[in-house]
DNA sequence: CATTGTGAACTCATTCACAGCG
DNA sequence: CGCTGTGAATGAGTTCACAATG
């Protein structure tokens, strides 16, 4: 029976990484594969693994154990990731620019269809994907002619609220921050953080602690 | 009384995030700050804030709050954040790059100090921070020799876990992991991953679920 | 009969609520 | 009086353990 219970967002992301596992495993030749398996690969626990597809179906068998290619299929379509979706870009310096050539987004169907700057010197220019940096200015209005739904925030940190309320303004309802700062956006906007000097802030305090 | 309970990593990860509005305090002139204050601006419950503090130490002041220079001290040496860091980087694509170019790092005291790759194209060239790119061959005795403590590794995912078996024989004790892969290494050796694309899955999930 | 699916037990994290204290 | 520090209550997420079953 589907279990109609709201699904934890850890469990969203341990998704994420079963899907990427069995790409893989299915690259390797593999047609099924167990829990147990599955939860070797992604190291967890493989009662975890059952438990989070049970969040959503039952799609294994038995003593047999999962169909591969189905069970990509099932992990897709809960995760919306099989259709494209389209993102903007605001802030184009070294990790902006990293992001706009990064093979793995068009690969995952994400298509960064927009780049944005306040710096005149890079308005105009062209990033080497062809897109042409536009001015912040026109925010609002290519994000509506472009249909963007996901606005990516790489700006320094005291860039980084503006750049929201920009976002929001134009109806952008999710937003990806790689900045350092916590930005503040209404309910109706969905928001996730990419810290990485917070990840190496836990590094360094396991590192001097064990 | 220094409650001496092991931290939850959550708790790192927030006080990482506390650390850096404390800073924003300082330099807007605030000399105190209450634990409400603090959790407004990190968004987080104030309980929450008292609670993680309360893992290392008693801070406060009652009926006034936190010393805001003080509590960053304590937080900084509780993090280990208050030395430099040695940090290596492998993959220096447009990401690595990024990285090496990055103005947090050094701001907080992580040095870039090497960048490693396996294309003849790039081994010999210098990064735009005037680091020369060291053939991966090298990587081990680099390591040693520049006492790198962590490394970074911002190669495609195929590569992720070689490269990880190499730091691992140079001896390095704790990876960041930008790669999608997911990489195994021993107890001993700490790992943080970043994905990017992980995070997007969420909010897709999200979107299309609200 | 190997492996799933899932209640129940357990572990970990958050929030409450208030005593303690400057 | 106001805000911290913290035990107790609650809530969330993980793991166990085993009945169900292809």
């Amino acid at each position: 029976m589907t279990n109609s219970t709201r699904i934890p967002k850890v469990t969203i992301t341990r998704l994420s990484i079963y899907y990427r596992q069995l790409e893989l495993l299915e690259f390797d030749g593999y047609r099924m594969a167990s829990s147990e398996k599955l939860a070797w690969l992604c190291q967890v626990n493989p009662a975890q693994v059952r438990k989070d597809l049970g969040y959503f179906g039952e799609f294994g068998v038995r003593g047999v154990g999962y169909d591969v290619i189905e069970l990509q299929a099932h992990i897709k379509k809960n995760l919306a990731i099989n259709r494209d979706w389209n993102v903007g870009i605001v802030g184009i310096g070294n990790l902006g620019s990293a992001l706009l050539q990064h093979q793995n987004l068009p690969i995952r169907r994400f298509k960064c269809v927009a780049a944005f700057d306040n710096d005149h010197n890079k308005i105009g220019e062209f990033t080497s994907t062809n897109l042409m940096i536009r001015d912040i200015r026109e925010l609002n209005e290519t994000v509506k002619k472009l249909n963007i739904e996901i606005g990516v925030i790489t700006t320094p940190p005291s860039a980084a609220q503006g750049v929201a309320y920009l976002l929001l303004n134009a109806r952008v309802k999710a937003v990806l921050n790689f900045s350092s700062a916590r930005i503040r956006v209404p309910e109706s906007c969905l928001v996730e953080n990419i810290d990485f000097t917070a990840k190496l802030d836990i590094l360094t305090y396991k590192l001097s602690n064990s």
